[in-house]
Parts: C-alpha cells; sequence; structure tokens
DNA sequence: GATGAATGAGCTTTCATTCAT
DNA sequence: AATGAATGAAAGCTCATTCAT
C-alpha cells in the first residue's frame, strides 16, 4: 500500500508542517497542495477553506494539552498549578504547536477566515470562567473579574512561550513550577 | 493655503485611523491612499512600503507610554510598579493603540515586511534586560532569567489589555495598581 | 420503503427549485446534490451533466404547456391566439418555469452545455415554421418570413413574461385575450 | 508613438471583441488582459470588474442608438415609429452589438456582478415608461399598463434580432418599417 | 443503482510596489 | 513634492466531471 489511507490525515500534516515552518498566514494553499500531494479539489473537499484546517489543527493541538478544567478531587490551588503548570510544560516540549496556537489566537481576532477559530477558542474560555466562578464561591481564589484573573494566570505564560528558548525536560519542570507558583501567588485568596 | 502643511502627518493619522479600524493585515495601501487623500507616489516619497509606515506609528504610541525604564532616583519597586502600572493605565485609556501594538507584536515575528518592527521592539527589550540586570545585582528582585521575568511582569498587562473591556478612568487605576502588585510580588526577591 | 422509488423525480425536482431560487447558471451541481439528497454519483447515472437536467426539466415545462400546432379543426384565427394567449395563461400560471424557459433560451444560443437544449428548443421553432407556413398558402396570413411573423406573434408574450408581475387568473385571461388580439392583427392578412 | 494613447479604450475595445466573439460569460478576465494587452493590474486600475467593462461598453453601445425618447416635435405615431424602427435598423446593423445587449439583458437579471448593468437598463425602462405615460395623456395611445405595452411595442423587436439573419440595408429598411408599424398597431387609440 | 473521493484547470480579484512625468 | 498609470505574481476558491468501489 503505498497509497495513503487517509487522505484527510495526509492533508492536515501537510499543512501542520507548512503552518510550524512559515507561519500561517505565509502558508498559501498552494504549499499545502505541494506538500501534501493533495489536489486543490481534494483539499477543498475535506475542509472547506484554510481556516477550517487550521480549526482542525488546533482542537487536536489542544486536545494535546489536558485542558484547563479537570480532576474534581484536587484542591483549588492544585487545579490552578496544574493547568498553568500543564500549558507551559506543554508549550516547551511542542514549541512549534505553542507558536502556532499563539499566532491563531492573535490572527483570529482580525481575520474573517479564522471565524471559526475564534469561536472555537472563546467556547474555551467561557468553561475556564465558569470554573473560576466555582472557585471564587468557595471563598479559595480573589473576588476578581475573570478577565483580570485569567490574565494574571496564563498571560505570563503565553508571554514567555511566545519567545521561549528551546528547553531540556528537567529544566522545563522547575520552569512551568515556577509559573504555576506564581499564578496561584497571584489570584490565592489574601491573607 | 488650503492645503495641509505636513502631507507626511496626514498619511499616518490616516494610516492610524485605517490598522484601528481594520486592523494592520487587512488595511491596504490603497485604504491609506483613499483615507489620507494622498496620491499613491507621495505615500511611497515619505515612507518605504506599509511596514514603515507602521513603525512610524508604534513609536509615537510607545513615545507616548512612558517606557520601562526611567526616574533612576526611585525604588526598585517603585520602579516597577510604574512600569507595569503606567502600560496598563495607557492601554486602557487608549484601547485602540494597545490593540495595534498587540497585533503588529505578534505579526512581527512572522512577517518580513515587519521587520524594521520587529527590530525596534527587540531593541526596547534589551534596555529593559539591562535595566533588569541592574536590579538583580542590587538584590532587590529575584534571580530568575530576564525572560521568564519579562513574561511575569509584563505578560498579564499584555494578556488583559488585548481584551480589556472600555473602562472608567478611576476603575482604570486600581486595574492598573492591581496588576502592578502582581508584577512587583512575582519579582521581588524572595522572602 | 422509506426511500422514493424514484432517484431521478427526486433529482429532478431539487434541480428546478435550484434553478427557480438562483437561476440555472448560478446553481452548481453541488447545489443540486445538496438539494436532492443524492450524491454526485447517482446524479450522472440519470444524467449525463447539467445540461441535460435542464432539457429535461424543459421537455417537462413545454409539455405543460399545449404547444404551438394542434386542434387541426379551428380556424387559423383561433389557432394563432390560441397558441399566444396560451402560452400568456401558463407564463403567468407558472411564472417560475417560465422565467427558467427564458434564461434557458437566452443561455442555450452561446453555452455548448445547453446544445441539446438548443436543438430541442430549434426543434420546436421548426414544427411552428411549417405549421404558419401552411397557414401562408391558404392565404390566412401576410406574407412575410417566419422568423419576421413569428417575433410579431411570440414577441410580446416573451417580453411581457420576462418581467411580469402576480397576476390573479382573472387578470390573466384578460392580459392574454390582449396579446392574442395583437398576434392575430399583426400576422393576418392586410385588409 | 506606437503606444496608444489611452489604455481605458484599449481595454474596452478588446473586451467587446472578446464578448462578440465569445458571449460575455465565457470571456474570462485572462481573454481581455490577452486581447488587450493590459495586465491584470491595469485593467483593475480602470474598472472595477467584469460587469464594469460590461456596463461601460452598454453604455456606449446605447448612446450609438438614439433612444426612446426624442425630438419632442414629432408626433407620437412617429416618436413611437422612429424608436422601435430605429431600434431594428440598429439591431440589423450592428448584430454583433445587439446580441451583446440581448445577451446582458437575460444576465442581469440574475448575476450579481451585473448589478450596475440591471440598474443602467431599468433606470432606461423608468424614462421609457415616463415617455409612455405621458403619450397616453393626450388620448394618442391605449390605455394600458406600460408593462404590457412595451412589450408589445419592442418584445417583436427584441424577438426578431436575437436570431436575425445577416440583412442587407435596403431589406433592414423595410424590415425596420415593418416593425414600427406593427408596434404602433399595437398601441396605438383603439377606433 | 449508488457512493463520494479525487481531479486540476480555471476563475475573479487583491496588492505592494515601481517609475515616467 | 506629487501624481497615478502600470505591473504581474499570487491568492483563495469553484466546479463539472471521472472512476474505483
Amino acid at each position: 500500500m503505498t497509497e495513503p489511507l487517509d487522505r484527510r490525515r495526509t492533508i492536515l500534516d501537510a499543512a501542520l508542517a507548512c503552518f510550524l515552518e512559515q507561519g500561517y498566514r505565509a502558508t498559501s494553499m498552494a504549499h499545502i497542495r505541494q506538500k501534501s500531494g493533495a489536489s486543490t479539489g481534494s483539499i477543498y473537499h475535506f475542509f472547506s477553506g484554510k481556516g477550517a484546517i487550521a480549526e482542525a489543527l488546533l482542537r487536536e493541538a489542544i486536545a494535546g494539552w489536558a485542558g484547563l478544567a479537570l480532576a474534581p478531587d484536587q484542591s483549588v490551588e492544585e487545579q490552578i498549578k496544574t493547568s498553568v503548570g500543564g500549558l507551559v510544560l506543554w508549550g516547551l516540549a511542542n514549541p512549534a504547536q505553542a507558536q502556532l496556537l499563539d499566532e491563531l489566537r492573535g490572527l483570529a481576532g482580525h481575520d474573517p477566515e479564522l471565524e471559526s477559530v475564534r469561536d472555537f477558542l472563546s467556547f474555551g474560555q467561557d468553561a475556564a470562567a465558569a470554573a473560576f466562578a466555582h472557585m471564587q464561591s468557595t471563598g479559595a481564589v480573589r473576588k476578581i473579574p475573570f478577565g483580570i484573573a485569567h490574565a494574571l494566570m496564563l498571560g505570563p505564560a503565553y508571554a514567555y512561550l511566545r519567545n521561549a528558548p528551546a528547553t531540556r525536560p528537567d529544566e522545563a519542570k522547575r520552569i512551568a513550577d515556577l509559573f504555576a507558583g506564581a499564578a496561584w501567588q497571584a489570584v490565592r485568596a489574601g491573607d
């Protein structure tokens, strides 16, 4: 079997490679076509456009990073630290995907072809906001608007990952703990 | 003289208006031409391209925000709080410019036509790194790499300003203090 | 049996709906596929292409309108009035189909994929020409080329139906009589 | 001067040639580009799109045909005969342009890129309607809706020109008179 | 009878930039 | 200083049709 079983998979892989190499904007459908070996029509048979490919990749990338809200038996402190630390660990282990995520987050605000990406990301935000509201109701975290809390917790991680140098796994663990600790300090209920 | 004295000014104003309305990427030279009333040739007489217009606007925007390193007679705590708080105050008072700054920061990493913007921004980073190194040498702040410290201090502000709601001046002050305080807590020398 | 007996019928109905909604040119095979629920392959199993679907629909539409030459025991005046009046009545009662007929008549002249439609329509013309030649041989109508006579008789009806407003049945009868009378006046043997 | 003075003119001429040869729909911007020798950008510098080129050509074509309402000192009968006969004479003398007019009239109803053509044509209709209303107020023509009168007067001419055979000038005069006479008979005030 | 993946030429349009005047 | 005509590569996307299963 020289022919790949799943053409859709081939296209996604090629697109991811292109996006990581040159960025989303600089990647044209022609690039993806050449890299994947699929025809133009085949690509559009599976995806409605460039934005839809990005969205599919983003869903996969984020599925690879555990997600903000999970493990309900953890303490609030552990939940937050796990979320933030997990993001940093994932980002340092997958720097290219993290940069893609960052680029798409930036572009989604302005680019109509990334509307579905915008919706997808804001959906994640809503879930996080709900989880945080619950934490506030137990008195575990500061009574501040979610927008501010979110910025305090994840802003440093996003900012760091944007320009992070290559990092060895053991270092990555220490850095992740550092950001996780800072996030907790920033939002824990005041003394 | 019905003709404005400074054509260059007219072009910059028109470009800023376009960038704020539609974003940098979605703004074409034709848009700027129409909004400014200047001819294509005139625009290229003053600016070498779209990236150069963006850079000029960015320099003006950043000049409007005091800058990281200043007032050498302040304490380290005051310096950091002033820097971070000042960024937040400026961003809440000039939300459109703050969004432009954010968009350009994101694009500069990938877009060749924004190379000079990238250089300009990284120059600011270098100055900030030097100032932080000095603070570390006095023992006032944690001994962590500048990249991490920078992310801890300014990451939350950048993240918040990206999606910040419209804010009244008195509220803005409180929010700025909140981010300034958090930045100081995150990097002050450990207890 | 949830599946309809006649897939061909389903496809024709869907295609007609599409053509009426958006016009023939703007309707893609994909539209027909979606509206009909049939697969691409199924459509091509029954029809050799988009033009063939149009032709099939046109045959049905025209079958619904009695046709030019009929009822040989009528007087020439009645034959002509019946033909023209019948066209107008049919067109006002089926405005959407009439518009489709008009669109296809216009396109068939230029579009290679509508060659069979062109042939079909010109076949009708030939029959009408023969009938008219017979009328001329009896001295009942003017000795003018059929092309001119045809334009005089049916031109007004086609022109009116193209933009006709919605019409109540009783009004339609009066309008049809008006066009029928004018057609007869235009081609009857001169006084 | 080998270089044409007016690039816009060159483009229009090339476009007209293409439209007449292959029809509007079958003509691509690439065809116009090749035939005119102008670059893509140059074409779009002068025209906002294919529809705008068609509109410009249509305005010229119609300007070449005197127009419905003119010479106010003519009798109503002369006005109508001049209009209809003039259309036929023009159409037989310029069969290609007449076919283009016909094609565009047909397409303008459905094609969004011909919206301006539709507006232009309906504007002409409005003027004709006003002129006809005036004729009705003097009692010279039948009291029938303008839509019907318009179809009676011009429908035959349009229908004939669509398929008209090549015609010698002297024959054209006779045919034009025939259609003009029929138009007048169809709408003159009843005896 | 039926499916839908695959094709690829072709489409209109955008755009930053150059340069003769 | 200023003009605007001219450039042409590149973009995202459509679509009728084919064919192996």
